[in-house]
DNA sequence: CAGATTTCCATGCGTTTGCATGTATCGCCG
DNA sequence: CGGCGATACATGCAAACGCATGGAAATCTG
């Protein structure tokens, strides 16, 4: 048996999500705290984000659902208060009416480029120096690859 | 000026961080559902495996917040729950008395390996398929390089 | 060394979250 | 076609969260 080699896979193997994530954490923090976010959480512009590059502009709530860390509750009732902020637009889905589409307002777009840009430039003041372009398209291909490989695997 | 080569490097940096940021939220959906986490949430789960790797065996609570993504005041009362659990306990600090060190309980130590090993076997579950061991180990370098650089950095 | 400033943790309070559940619709299978 | 489990979203409710603040101790300053 390959007793051996199983436990130091399994070790690594940990070991690599414990950087991944902790990494995610220090970025994250910087992130959250950068003045791009006074008027709008991380959470509800990650939604703004999402839906302006949905090419059709409309996005199923489900599927919005998939890229954010929230449940669908909380998802929600996120969506209802940028509904209130006049945000986004809902609308009910023409061929399953069980559905909800989404869709970005004027303003929901406008706060959106606005913000985004703020955040790309802090992404890029924290990201550039700590590492050089090979480096960064290594990343992107490496993440990449474990997202897709996880966000494909049968749930349950 | 080379406005258009700090125009790319900005998106490219944005777009690492994107790639990491919805491979966290992949792999972490995944594991916060797991069986683990049925009796400890992640968060309360992340401070016992904080504790359980200091080698002193305490450690202070700020110096705790640096490594969790929650609120100073969160923390403290997430703190408090383990303390009522039975699974840490809180001394002042002797140098500082504005401080607090925290320390697991043997059953806080306990309950922390149990998690351990089926979460470290879930973790395997999900990037083991996804990486060679190649790829996680070069993962880890360059997330290990990227938090070096974020947190070192001055603060404010 | 006195007073001002900063750091560390706790707490009041309004907001947000997740779990469980409710309601409506869809799709399947007899 | 009719009944039945599955799916999509909303909502009641208790738990958890962040912000602002408080109090105590450390540190800085003149």
């Amino acid at each position: 048996m390959a007793a051996n080699a199983n436990e130091s896979s399994v070790r690594m193997a940990a070991e690599t999500w414990e950087s991944l994530f902790r990494a995610q954490v220090a970025v994250m923090r910087k992130l959250q705290a950068a003045p791009a976010f006074r008027t709008v959480p991380v959470n509800e512009y990650d939604v703004l984000f999402t839906l302006s590059r949905c090419p059709s502009g409309w996005l199923r709530l489900n599927e919005l659902n998939d890229h954010v860390l929230l449940s669908q509750s909380s998802l929600s009732r996120l969506v209802e208060r940028l509904e209130k902020r006049g945000l986004v637009v809902r609308m009910p889905a023409p061929d399953d009416r069980r559905g909800v589409l989404l869709k970005l307002t004027e303003e929901g777009a406008a706060v959106q480029k606005e913000i985004g840009r703020a955040h790309v430039r802090d992404i890029s003041s924290l990201v550039g120096p700590a590492l050089t372009a090979a480096e960064q398209k290594e990343l992107q291909r490496l993440t990449d690859k474990l997202r897709n490989s996880v966000g494909a695997r049968p749930g349950k």
